[in-house]
DNA sequence: TTGCATAGTATCACTATTTGATAGTGGCGC
DNA sequence: GCGCCACTATCAAATAGTGATACTATGCAA
């Protein structure tokens, strides 16, 4: 960062800016604007009007807080035409969303976390399951392991050992040596379901989107509540729909 | 901008550089990003190369291409939170889109413009109407003119005379006068229906979502195919159930 | 209403930071 | 192997961002 020459600190004060708002910071004033990045009085003021000058930040004229704009939208707009995957998944996915009335996920992997880049939702999930680009730790999801589990034995080993883990729900598993063994599985059964891991009673089973080396960058996945299936009646009923809009995404 | 001694214009550079991308710029080199945004050879350098390592840009190591990064879906993320309406407006457009099998939306006006906030499209609906983020000029589609038709008259006369228009297929109406005529309709109709302009062969129907003040800032917007309904059709087998979701969302 | 505290706005001299010219490097097609 | 073009790296010059400070507006309490 310091020692880079080409790193221009003042646009990377400017994404700051836009990086303090999140799930629980909906909107912002300039001095909890200044709190939560941390930057002079000053220089939040000035960027701060930029973005809103720019179009990236609305603004309340009466508690003159600052706001995600529009244009926050259409950043992801534009996002979805340059994934190339996104647009052969699409339309599978709203097959079977449609054909089938649960909730179906696109996940990516990013670093060490899946971002969710499709959802079509149906009645029973709830906010946080519905929109994209949710970011969660790869380890406890079943899309995460079952993308992981896609990669070399060394690297499942070591993701299993040092990738960030997070509580969820009081039965997140974050005993690694559990979730290293769950992620052979899920590379032995090519799928892999977890229970109560985001959410309690939610049942979630993922399976890969290989690429052409053999290893997957993304997976499908599908929520189920776990008052209406076992997860056994879950890898009954669903895995192979699902395997087949896998490989309807892939062929 | 320039005798503005608040605005920062390397941050205003660097989101230039953001908005270099579109649906058909989907990857820029460095030098395409520097015909497209007008900068210096060693700004864009810097700028991208900043950008990069903020998680805003990925780069291709093969080609050096950069493209939108997961992070443009975070900000959409962040956005959904900041926004009351799309919060309440979810549920019930998940529920109409179960019910009915077609492909609803939540259009917001953004200046001239509507923006798609959500989407629950079915299998015939194509990819630029599936996809989060679209702005559209208002003017041209139903959504736009149903929210125009609830501000006062002067408004709506105002706007039909200067917002912009744009042709999207041969049967786009840009005649301003008959723009005018179909959102006075609509406000005494309480609905607007609009066919082949966006898309051939398409018929959009909009209903507003009206604030405490009588004046709607977004509208439900659902698309048929004119194959399989007339346009007297859509209005007596949907316009009732839009209706009611509509009412539900306010109420 | 008055007064106080807090948040937002405006100004400006200083200098850190960006700039843009230039030179160096690497890759690809011919 | 040569030459072109795109990308990378460097650095002196000066522009543009900084942060301290002062001013104004707002909201709350007495």
């Amino acid at each position: 960062m310091k020692q880079d020459s080409l790193y221009v600190s003042t646009l990377a004060k400017g994404l700051k800016i836009l990086r303090a708002f999140d799930e629980t910071h909906v909107s912002l004033s300039l001095k909890e604007l200044q709190k939560r990045t941390g930057l002079e009085k000053s220089s939040v003021q000035r960027l701060a009007h930029t973005l809103h000058v720019e179009g990236m930040l609305d603004r309340a004229p009466d508690t003159r807080r600052y706001r995600p704009s529009h244009a926050w939208l259409e950043l992801a707009y534009n996002y979805y035409w340059s994934d190339p995957l996104v647009a052969r998944a699409l339309p599978k996915l709203i097959e079977f969303s449609q054909a089938k009335g649960e909730t179906i996920n696109l996940a990516q992997i990013s670093q060490d976390h899946i971002i969710y880049s499709l959802r079509l939702p149906n009645q029973r999930t709830h906010f946080a399951a519905s929109i994209v680009g949710r970011r969660v730790p790869a380890l406890i999801t079943a899309a995460g392991r079952v993308i992981l589990s896609t990669t070399g034995d060394d690297e499942i080993k070591n993701a299993c050992a040092h990738w960030p883990v997070e509580s969820f729900t009081p039965k997140t598993l974050t005993d690694r040596d559990t979730i290293f063994e769950n992620t052979c599985d899920a590379r032995d059964n090519g799928f892999c379901l977890t229970r109560d891991q985001i959410l309690l009673n939610e049942i979630s089973l993922a399976v890969p989107l290989t690429g052409n080396d053999g290893r997957a960058r993304a997976a499908l996945q599908i929520s189920l509540s776990s008052r209406t299936y076992t997860p056994e009646q879950v890898v009954d009923k669903f895995l192979p729909a699902l395997l087949d809009t896998a490989a309807g995404i892939l062929g």
